[in-house]
DNA sequence: GATCTTCTGTAACAAATGTTACTGCCTGTG
DNA sequence: CACAGGCAGTAACATTTGTTACAGAAGATC
């Protein structure tokens, strides 16, 4: 376990944060698909992300769903740190974008560490700010591009985040999490297609020109 | 100056702490319309609203613009806090709804108040917090919500902020703020008066059922 | 191989939103 | 009062997105 923790959070925390991290943390793996993290939840251990990647979603009052950004290895949620201190039911979702490993810190130690730590509390900051950036990037998303730029960016993030080319997945999955409806997304990748900018086969898209 | 900053925090932080700010705080007043907080800009003084309200605004690269919520009475923005302690740009811009007045707060007293006072980082969570609502409020509304429930809500909104049934706006500001066009909200505003939901003058809004 | 399910392509249409253009009205200013 | 400028109403149309329906292809199961 060690040095997997050093191995991602070596450079960020001092040392003896990294020990107590190594004592009390949890090693929990997590299979693509598992739910995290879900709506209306309260969250009593926060995850430390080692291996893999998780997609935040958030979730319309009857069935739309949408994904908001990516977290990866040696970042953690600060909404769920939010859920955590505060002591309230989650907004958000957690999906494991694919096969991946956390360490589960119980709440009562992270309120400890802001207090002893200063690489902790910087962590923490540091993590709120970049989530803030990355809810106001799904808003520029949503608010200000076309179907068709979102449905790009939304291509070239899942090929960056599981590092390949070829994406596995289905047109109606890439509609829920664009909170659109298939044959919109059909048409479209259709159109990118005819572009030369991607190749379309059964299950999978692959990116020709990133 | 002290009654007022006992008026709106008094019951939030500890006697020490209101000392403090009393001591380094200056207060400036600011007139409807003020930009407080431009895009781009680096902030090194943290705000306390006092009286009045503030709108935030997020802007695309190049024309729109999008209301993403107002902060009131005895709230800040934790995204300027974001800005302040990491010495980054500021990813927003801050207009002032209408007259109001804030607390200005050095940067460097922030980060040591976070060390000396508990109900100070209760407050900065709980700012964090709120402020995380707040965006994904707004991602709900652009993600899944039709214009007419926008419209709506965005009249909701600006009644309940300006303790008023009488909205002084034009259409193409609110077109602005909810980056849309006059045509647009006129048609929309129209409907709603056929429906008797408002009443329409030249430069004003009436909302008859609240 | 026959059958079934899932996935994709496509057409035809509906609804929402955006755009352009023109009109008349109100109001402040000279 | 005349007039200019900003504001609101409306029509006509374009574009984007969503919906319904159906057909064929790929893969899975028996």
């Amino acid at each position: 376990m060690d040095e997997l923790i050093i191995n991602t959070y070596g450079g960020i925390f001092e040392q003896a944060l990294i020990e107590e991290i190594v004592s009390v943390g949890k090693l929990v793996e997590f299979k693509e698909g598992d739910v995290l993290i879900d709506i209306g939840k309260y969250i009593k251990t926060m995850p430390l992300l080692i291996r893999g990647a998780i997609k935040i979603m958030r979730e319309d009052f009857d069935n739309g769903e949408l994904l908001l950004y990516f977290i990866e290895k040696g970042d953690t949620c600060s909404m769920t740190l939010s859920c955590c201190m505060g002591d309230k039911k989650s907004e958000i979702r957690a999906v494991a974008e694919n096969d991946g490993l956390v360490v589960m810190i119980p709440v009562g130690k992270m309120e400890e560490w802001m207090g002893r730590y200063k690489s902790w509390r910087a962590f923490v900051f540091q993590s709120y700010d970049s989530r803030f950036k990355e809810l106001l990037s799904a808003i520029d998303n949503i608010a200000f591009m076309h179907m068709d730029q979102r449905l790009y960016n939304y291509l070239y993030e899942k090929s960056k985040i599981n590092n390949t080319k070829v994406i596995t997945t289905t047109h109606q999955e890439i509609a829920y999490e664009l909170n659109s409806s298939r044959v919109v997304i059909s048409r479209l990748l259709k159109a990118f297609e005819h572009e030369g900018k991607i190749k379309l086969n059964r299950n999978n898209i692959e990116l020709l020109r990133s």
